[in-house]
DNA sequence: GTTTCATTTCAGAAATTTCTGAAATCCTAG
DNA sequence: CTAGGATTTCAGAAATTTCTGAAATGAAAC
């Protein structure tokens, strides 16, 4: 591997990091690798500066792919495929968050509405266990889905705000008595087993 | 492995989704256990349910101990040692993302600053690119360091409320002008790059 | 102290994942 | 169609992780 120290450092770093974050040391170096990188990179380039093999970063790119990490690019005149991150860090990061959401929630989520409806009446305590876990992961997930669709201005707005948006809310609820703010309705639901026990 | 279906179908799910929530499945499956049972179990009677080598599960265990999310309990005339889940939902999910930021995140952040301060002036898109991301990392982990704070009840109702928490602001904003809201300060930062480019 | 259970450690076995080189496939240009 | 180059596939090698049984340690009861 030859490369510059801060670039070196950075590409291992991501390399380690890579097994936590369910991708593997290849592909997260490949990662590291193309977000330093102004210029998009092609697989031959990639394997002269970290020393994999060509098959192996054939694989990390599909990879990357599939997670929707990249983007390929074409030259003029060159028919090779040219690699790059977005440019736009936000991009990355919500790509990042759904496609993780997609791989280690959704499938949990599915499992455990299937195994409510399939579930017989033994064992209350597991049935209201596995009830009032479904419905913690949905109400986060759909806290999720909301802030997902707003404009990345407002999103870093809300996120520097931080817990300060508490006293925008019971202000607001004193100035102006509307009707969110306060823990209600959310249409219909089964109810079994609040997932807000307040503790 | 000798289970109710319910249990049986939970547990091994557990399992499989361990690999991608960076456990293995033996820590998964002994977890799901955990979760659905309302009496503690002992080592033996995970080995018994599971059918795991005895040194195995003591081995989960002490992972799930690790991560702070199984709690020790005994019994009146036995020794052994006794393990649940938290009853509480909440707790549980507060561990979950506080062990996960910590182990897949923190590092990075400081790996971040340490090459943006050891970094000489080479490559500046690199260096832009690196502080950037620290940047929306720092903006990131404040923001859950600033929720985590909060009681759970309001947690709850502020996720909830989801992305209407925008006609709040707005309307605050209009009603009452205050300093908040607005994208202002932070105190002092390098400012090299900003982590909220609009596009 | 000794006995008796419970738990942990650890070296190697088993299983899984990652990585490679060679061959196959797939373009695109001519 | 054929040639030339780029990319992918895939079977096995290498590396890593997980799992086990046996031995070691620990800790309460006597």
């Amino acid at each position: 591997m030859k490369l510059p120290p801060l670039h070196q450092e950075f590409v291992l770093h991501f390399g380690e990091m890579g097994s936590r974050w369910g991708i593997n040391r290849t592909v997260g170096q490949i990662y590291a690798l193309l977000f330093l990188s102004e210029e998009p990179l092609n697989a031959d380039q990639i394997v002269d500066q970290l020393g994999f093999s060509r098959s192996n970063v054939s694989m990390g790119l599909k990879e990357l792919q599939a997670w929707n990490l990249v983007r390929l690019r074409h030259k003029p005149d060159d028919r090779r495929d040219y690699f790059t991150t977005p440019e736009d860090l936000w991009e990355i990061v919500r790509t990042l968050v759904d496609q993780r959401k997609k791989r280690e929630i959704d499938p949990t989520l599915s499992k455990l509405r299937e195994l409510q409806l399939g579930g017989g009446d033994a064992d209350p305590y597991a049935q209201a266990r596995i009830s009032e876990l479904r419905q913690m992961i949905e109400l986060l997930t759909g806290w999720y889905d909301d802030m997902n669709r707003l404009e990345t201005e407002r999103l870093v707005q809300l996120l520097s705000l931080g817990s300060r948006i508490q006293k925008v809310i019971s202000a607001t609820e004193t100035v102006v008595p509307l009707g969110f703010g306060t823990r209600k309705k959310k249409s219909s639901d089964d109810g079994s087993n609040t997932a807000g026990g307040s503790k």
